[in-house]
DNA sequence: GGTGCGATGTTACTTGCGGTAACCCGAGTC
DNA sequence: GACTCGGGTTACCGCAAGTAACATCGCACC
């Protein structure tokens, strides 16, 4: 039949898929997110053309990656987000469940922050704008929804929620950048640094003594 | 006299270094991050070993360029942080004045924000960590150093600070990214709503009635 | 006044990468 | 047995970063 036909190609063409990002993957996380393309090809024991035919170009291939290890990632932070605790611990649980998974595969990490720009070929729209990790804009989205979900804003909940959502995804991700970087402090203590920061203790707080003129 | 000899040719030699950065600005302002080194020499009406003479590499370049708008971005931010009013006031200027810069000049801002990464010369110590824009960690650094002088966070400050300081250049930096490529509200309705978040309305805010199992 | 020398500039090249065209071959089919 | 078709390869193009080697102008110095 030609259904169990197609199926069957479909599938092997499916496996050779997963085996090639595989090892890209690999490659990626031993050279960081510029890897080339011969070197994806050498290491799955092929070369470059069968690359091409199954991703594109190198954008489908990086994007077909990424969608991987985000997909991954947004299921850990979907769990901590949805788990019945109060807001806080909510909060809490969230960004260590963001920052273990940094801090535990930095290359990932690194990769998946790089769109892969600089293509070589032609045109290149140039379009302003979501220049951003595609990563970084979809936790960004989950997170809105959730907080639209949970949290009661009143009227322009929605618009609220967005922003905030992006807002608070972008806090946490500088955050972590810098913080693995530097290594200032423990996990824990991060965590709850920014947690306190989004609990108002910066509005709370007072003016330091000794001000302008004293 | 050999100070002044030497002077003078440093002068000349600045010049000319400031005329080649005036041309990489417009052709990176006209062609985007991946603007070619033969571009911009062809615009200062040069060749490229002249370019790799005065700033050793493209990476170089594309550092001598952006702290040039760094610096001119940090000023104005400075300037609405140091203002003589009150947090909010300032916390609202602040955002403000870096949302309106990004706006005015999104080519610049967005170039800002990439490193210029894939530089194909042969190794490449790829070090995790440090590979946010430069931008973001001075103004991190920046808004942390004020946030110190001016908050009285008791005990731990500093470390407080610093990681407010990335966090909150962080949630500008994302959410004016994502503002900036949806457009979904005006500049103003942006501000109060990272305002707000600031201020602890996340934490305020009561649960949405009809949550689980109702 | 010739002369060396350093700054300024050029042409022409190398290397390395993304991407592609053209060829190749084994398996299954009529 | 010819035929096509999916998976494979070699060899190439175009292009951008970066460099080596050559040309030229101004200028101090004897």
């Amino acid at each position: 039949m030609d259904t169990t036909q197609r199926t069957d190609q479909q599938r092997s063409a499916d496996r050779r898929r997963r085996e090639l990002l595989e090892a890209a993957d690999r490659v990626v996380l031993r050279d960081g997110p510029q890897a080339s393309m011969n070197a994806i090809a050498a290491e799955a024991g092929i070369t470059k053309p069968i690359l091409y035919r199954h991703f594109g170009d190198k954008g489908g291939l990086y994007a077909a990656l990424a969608k991987r290890h985000t997909d991954a990632l947004l299921a850990s932070l979907r769990a901590a987000l949805d788990a019945p605790a109060d807001r806080r611990e909510r909060v809490e649980s969230t960004l260590e469940t963001y920052l273990a998974a940094i801090e535990a595969r930095p290359q990932v990490y690194r990769f998946l922050m790089h769109p892969a720009e600089g293509s070589t070929g032609g045109d290149h729209g140039f379009d302003v704008g979501k220049h951003s990790a595609p990563l970084l804009r979809r936790m960004g989205e989950e997170l809105a929804q959730v907080i639209e979900e949970r949290v009661d804003l009143g009227p322009e909940s929605q618009q609220l929620a967005r922003v905030w959502g992006h807002g608070i995804v972008g806090m946490m991700h500088a955050a972590g950048d810098w913080w693995l970087g530097e290594r200032p402090c423990s996990r824990a203590e991060l965590v709850r640094s920014l947690a306190d920061l989004l609990w108002g203790r910066l509005a709370a707080a007072g003016d330091r003594v000794g001000g302008p003129g004293f």
